[in-house]
DNA sequence: ACTTGACGATAAGGTGCATTACATTCACTG
DNA sequence: CAGTGAATGTAATGCACCTTATCGTCAAGT
């Protein structure tokens, strides 16, 4: 057997742990503003980038089309964003940003550095540098090995 | 401004997404015989201690009790585990793996370690090591900032 | 025994996601 | 310009999970 299949089976565990738990403490604060996982995602998405389409808001986000689609419906009754036709394609919604969730996005943006300043307190600017590294070839390894994400089966 | 700060979110970003291409690429192959996450999950806790109950299980894999029993209720349906009573407890539902799912496991374990094989790839001993090390520092971080997983709010 | 509080599980209602199937609309090709 | 195929979004259905509320059971104190 070959060394470091432990170590290996660790990271499995780990790098699912610690994602757990973030989400779950960026969550925890975005809840108290009245925002889910699902929805912060978006606006975060649309903060950087206003008005673009569901198709496109869906393979940022990596989930279907249709999941996207319900987002959207609760984020537009909570007035949260509002759906704008697209003047050149009429089968395409453009949506937008309304002033209720910009008000939220400094909120959003606080929350996410205090967090990121506490728990990255006692790592050296080496240490994040070799994590950020190895995370980055992880990656790259796990997209060489073309896991197909939702949605992308009917795109030929 | 304090520098890193580039880093700290990128490492956000690239823990998301490597989890998030772990779980998808084990998925995979997991529905192919006919399991989901929440159901390889239940299955893979009940290989290393059978006969445990619902509440030590949610608790084993951070999801709420509700959630379990209905991933209970599935995995009975479709016969991969059994219910037995506790002799001393009535309250108590004990969990027993069937044959049925006996039979998938060493698939389970294969896959496992040939995913494992394939994207440790080109990783060092030293850097899996330093990797292991980051995450569970980062980890400890994390549970010390106490936060609540589902369902420990109600155990006062 | 009797109450009180904790524990194990279920019921009900809602969010988030996937897959399959479908209607529109567009864009390309003959 | 018709005709086909691809792209965009919706409808319907099912799985997975959460929160809140409730019921039955146990354990401990009085």
């Amino acid at each position: 057997m070959r060394e470091g299949a432990d170590a290996r089976i660790e990271i499995g565990y780990g790098l699912a742990d610690v994602t757990h738990l973030l989400r779950m403490a960026f969550d925890q604060r975005m809840r108290k503003m009245g925002l889910t996982t699902a929805t912060w995602r978006v606006i975060a998405w649309l903060s950087r980038q206003d008005g673009q389409t569901q198709a496109a808001l869906a393979q940022r986000l990596e989930i279907s089309r249709v999941a996207l689609g319900e987002t959207i419906d609760r984020l537009e009754k909570s007035g949260h964003v509002e759906r704008r036709a697209d003047p050149t394609d009429r089968r395409k919604w453009r949506v937008h940003l309304t002033l209720l969730s910009r008000d939220l996005l400094p909120r959003m943006f606080e929350t996410s550095a205090e967090l990121q300043d506490a728990y990255f307190q006692d790592f050296s600017e080496a240490e994040l540098k070799q994590l950020q590294l190895s995370l980055t070839r992880l990656r790259a390894r796990l997209v060489e090995m073309k896991i197909e994400t939702p949605d992308e089966e009917s795109g030929k």
